[in-house]
DNA sequence: TACACTCCCCTAGAATATCTATTAAAGCTT
DNA sequence: AAGCTTTAATAGATATTCTAGGGGAGTGTA
């Protein structure tokens, strides 16, 4: 995920993700889309990062994918989040706040 | 850096040991120990992180090292900021904030 | 018709960070 | 002497992301 700095946070792409489908099945291209506009820009997300990534989590099954028309009449592949996938998010938020209190209490040391 | 999901967060180890060395010289084995401490137990630096980590900062001009010996009268290299390390912590740490803030943006999203 | 542009998908190869696992040496304790 | 702790180091594996492309299909415009 491109940030200022680039290799910065490798590891939660899936966690935006799967946040990213909680309000409906969106397609690839919408999900980077999505991600970078919530963020203000901040989080950019290259599709040699996000496709690959898609597929790994469609294999853990955490999305399920079909295929469909986009807005803008294009062929496009939606994916949804499944039961496992909301499980997976409430794992990975949780972790992505304990490691980010974690990294706070070490900011903050005198 | 070993959390719960032993990959989260790759690219915050250089910003936990700058900050960690703001406090003095601290040898590698220290480091680790202060990072887990401070973090209540979340944060584990395992060493074959620790050390390739600790050279690359050197070679970069973040920390300098100079041998000593420990508290407990065993030989250590000591690792000291350097100017450059100072400033780059400063950099480091407003981009994780950035990064916290944007990350934090797309999981608010309703 | 031709052309450009955007949307959308996909992939190969490289770069990088971290982990696992192991070696090793030196001091302390028993 | 044996064993434990401390401290350093490295090789090899793994995983994620990036760079850098390719390509098709719809839409608009000259």
């Amino acid at each position: 995920m491109l940030t200022t700095k680039a290799e910065l946070l490798q590891g939660t792409l899936d966690l935006l993700i799967l946040k990213t489908l909680t309000t409906g099945p969106l397609h690839g291209y919408a999900i980077a889309q999505h991600i970078q506009q919530r963020s203000d820009d901040i989080l950019v997300v290259e599709e040699g990062s996000l496709y690959p990534c898609l597929y790994r989590m469609e294999e853990k099954g955490w999305i399920a994918a079909a295929w469909g028309k986009s807005d803008n009449n294009r062929r496009a592949k939606f994916y949804t989040l499944t039961r496992a996938g909301r499980k997976q998010l409430e794992e990975e938020t949780a972790i992505w706040e304990r490691v980010h209190r974690a990294i706070t209490l070490v900011l903050q040391a005198a």
